[in-house]
DNA sequence: ACACTTAGATAGTGCCACTCTCCAACGGAA
DNA sequence: TTCCGTTGGAGAGTGGCACTATCTAAGTGT
């Protein structure tokens, strides 16, 4: 299939497929002349999933090259290059170094890392991009006065612990080549599904406390 | 304290909080003469909230204004204006019309809704926000060929109700004036602290199960 | 008296995700 | 063969956004 049809079935202009090839988040196409090249389905298939990557779950083209290089890195084993791959998702600021607030938020979050006995997160420490995350969103927390009981947080551990095995237990329905790509996929777009989830639930339960 | 004493206290430059009154983020300060103006504790608490939802909740400034605009409106109860502030939060990308990916969606998310007893969702239908941006993700994870039952749609959604049955105790913790304030605050900060936990908690269970 | 600050308005900057324009090279129709 | 529309590729341009730098008039401290 040529440029346009690759266009005109993911629905991606040409110029935005152009822009995409040139920033490497697509593999060229196989060249037949100077003027001429042919993609797969394959192509399709990676199409839509930096589509999918970009518009749905709102990550900067830079990091969507960085996570689709290292889910793509034939040199790394499936267990490195999924780590790779989650490392390099997108991540919110960092926490300030020397500042009451992220020390108390970091002491906060290893407390809460060992009563769930993560002791990945425990080993990866404080360069894990999520941990570091973490921290900051604490720390601003504190910040603005809201308390966060560790136990408040620990309930939030847990719940994100069994969606952890819910997720997992849907990327092993897949065979191994898929599922990298897989992880990337479902870590990236169930974000959007749980927050509106959350949302949702919220509106539902504050009707339910307050409007009756 | 001047405008200079408020950048200071906040870490916020000058020439930024200048900025986010001409947005209306900030009510101005009490003008004492043609070129002093007094800020009072409450700019800097609206400074750092300001702050936290744009840097930590990755929120757009225009939306920002919304969200405080409804937050502070004094001609709405305490419930509209919970409702309006959620409902103005920052949303992801529209559902398509007249396509199949989104029409399954659709279908499968009122399922959800029902099944969960989730009322509220029902009525407000496909108007609230979440529930749109709910369908988009949906629909997206359709397109690119990753199946998502409902059962495991359900998991999520049970979490997500558990979620916030455990954040409305917390806002329920503050007394009314600052309740709304409170459940803008910890819609938005907890949303990075959720999806930092569940990243964790990906990486534990990923190397419990691929590692060993 | 006069250098220094301050509040506020206006214009400019840097980044990012595209999008437009151009060009040389085909490729089918006349 | 000659024409003319189409294609892939490359570079420059666009629009939106969150600041940020400059400027001006009006105080303030010594």
């Amino acid at each position: 299939m040529r440029l346009a049809e690759l266009s005109e079935r993911s629905g991606v202009p040409t110029a935005t497929i152009k822009y995409y090839l040139r920033e490497r988040l697509l593999p060229p196409g196989e060249r037949i002349t100077a003027t001429k090249a042919e993609y797969g389905e394959e192509h399709l298939r990676r199409l839509r999933l930096v589509r999918s990557l970009i518009q749905v779950g709102r990550m900067p083209v830079a990091t969507a090259r960085e996570v689709l290089a290292a889910a793509d890195d034939e040199s790394l084993g499936q267990n490195a290059r999924m780590g790779a791959a989650v490392w390099a998702l997108p991540h919110g600021p960092e926490p300030e170094e020397d500042d009451p607030h992220a020390a108390r938020a970091r002491e906060q979050v290893d407390t809460v890392l060992r009563r769930m006995d993560w002791s990945h997160g425990q080993e990866l420490g404080d360069n894990a991009p999520a941990y570091r995350t973490l921290v900051a969103a604490i720390a601003s927390l504190d910040r603005l006065g809201y308390p966060h009981e560790t136990e408040h947080l620990l309930v939030h551990a847990r719940l994100a612990g069994e969606l952890a095995v819910a997720d997992l237990d849907l990327v092993e329905t897949y065979g191994t080549p898929e599922q990298i790509e897989a992880v990337v996929a479902l870590t990236v777009l169930y974000e959007p599904v749980l927050l509106s989830l959350r949302r949702l639930a919220q509106t539902e339960e504050s009707s339910r406390r307050f409007k009756k």
